[in-house]
DNA sequence: CATATTACCTGACTTAAGTCAGATAATATA
DNA sequence: TATATTATCTGACTTAAGTCAGGTAATATG
């Protein structure tokens, strides 16, 4: 016996949408009308082209306009000319600007941790806020080329070795966490892709290059609050793009018949099972593909 | 490694207030402003009290006079007087209204359907949103008196008697699931108490009574996607004041020691570990408070 | 019974948000 | 170089939402 899926999605939608205020109130409560605070805070985020600003927030030209003479008129932004297209114009904080939005992040910080302090398991309520986040803006994970020492990549790298260790019983030597092949998973003989959801790294995949016609495909993860989207399939069709770019002709992976998904994923995505290819201990099946 | 927990929350709360709209737009998409809306599926689901309504949703009234005469001009409600009371007014549904209604009720059903339908695991998605909505609501939660054979009432020792079975690998006997107890968890000699979140029945407790002055705590239940909410504490502290009622004098309990946050929760709430009492095959703790 | 309170209504007002039609100046294109 | 396009700005407008003061009729209270 088990309630409604519907009535469960519609029970969360109506929480959120009743709770957004109690969840994030720091737009408000400096007296400043929503629309004003959000664009002083995209600027505080960085975001200085207008016109950037404007279609991120999918504003009128004119509200933008006056929202940004507002801004100015309390001293929070100073506007330029972009020097490369005097159309364009540049927003950037004044010194005042810089401490008004900081006293909005601090409300917000101060906001998720008292929502997190009430809880007593607050690790799994993160996962579950992870899991809705992730399938929320699915459409909206992008896909970056990193150096497989960047910091996304080693997080995920991280969490796909702790993940092994706990998968196979015998445990994984962390020793290889070191990564010797971040070499080959670099332009111009491979590459690494980590995928990320709004800040979030939540997978990744390497393309370990020989130099030659065959590579690799290591290190498929995608992490657990982001399974059930698509994922996997999306990296691995990344991966195989670039593996085209670099005139690689044949790709090669091998993986442990343990990941049932995994494996599923390759056997439907024109992967055909070859015979063993290497002498690693882990591995159990392995794969090519034919560019 | 893991990222900074106020990181997460920080980027659920940017996904859901940017696709509240994605989750549900059938407030909109029928061309009537959004307070107008919120007032009709008010009275479609069964609220008829003008008043109720207006603190439901938060409305001055002299806003909601004006809401409740649009709905009205457009032929969708009927206002009158409350017999009990002229000065109030109850508000029902007109054929047109209804259909309205039902307008709503179908697009908010077909978009929950198309959002759990893109994901490939339903099952852990709508069980992360039941975490996130239970914690959002949980100052919500309503503790209700429910005959131990109401759906409710089943629908948590269902589960319950489940997770038993589950955690004892022995299994469990599901034949006791028929509840030989039901009788003795009724008013005047005992009570069954359920917590509901939004309509969702969340965890359970029964009092057992005997007719005299010892009682049984039993059932205390709390679902998975509660827990960590001090629910727990809640129930035993409304069947303790129900005990009282019922001029109980002695409460007594069992449990395994298996489930440890059970033995924590009676041990730091002033419970007493006794001698056994039953010969029950699964029970190895037992407790007892004076009242 | 006189008075206070309550629930609702009405009119006058404010604010936030957004739309739309030009105007201006800079840049891109034929 | 003439023309089109683009980014921003300005003024005039609309709509939704909400506030506030005062009014009416019903009900509660001393």
């Amino acid at each position: 016996m088990t309630y409604d899926p519907v009535f469960r999605v519609r029970r969360f939608n109506r929480a959120v949408t009743s709770e957004v205020g109690a969840l994030d109130t720091s737009f408000l409560g400096r007296g400043r009308p929503l629309g004003a605070a959000r664009v002083l805070n995209a600027i505080g985020h960085g975001q200085s082209d207008v016109a950037v600003i404007r279609e991120f927030l999918g504003l009128d030209s004119g509200l933008m306009s006056r929202l940004l003479r507002s801004l100015e008129e309390d001293g929070l932004i100073e506007t330029v000319a972009n020097p490369q297209d005097a159309r364009r114009r540049i927003a950037t904080l004044t010194e005042n600007g810089r401490s008004e939005f900081h006293a909005y992040e601090e409300m917000s910080d101060a906001q998720a941790e008292t929502f997190l302090a009430r809880h007593s398991r607050p690790e799994e309520l993160l996962r579950a806020m992870d899991i809705v986040a992730s399938s929320l803006r699915r459409d909206r994970v992008v896909f970056e080329e990193k150096d497989p020492r960047h910091e996304d990549a080693r997080y995920c790298l991280g969490e796909y070795y702790a993940e092994i260790a706990l998968r196979f019983e015998k445990g994984f030597d962390v020793s290889l966490s070191r990564d010797p092949d971040a070499g080959d998973m670099k332009r111009p003989r491979g590459a690494f892709m980590v995928a990320i959801s709004d800040g979030l790294p939540i997978g990744c995949v390497g393309l370990k290059g020989s130099g030659g016609e065959v590579a690799e495909i290591k290190r498929l993860w995608v992490a657990p609050s982001a399974r059930g989207l698509g994922l996997a399939k999306r990296l691995m069709t990344a991966a195989e793009s670039i593996a085209r770019e670099l005139s690689i002709k044949v790709l090669r992976l091998d993986t442990n018949s343990a990941l049932s998904e995994a494996e599923q994923l390759y056997r439907r995505t024109g992967w055909d099972e070859i015979e063993r290819f290497n002498d690693d201990p882990y591995p159990d099946l392995f794969f090519e593909k034919r560019l």
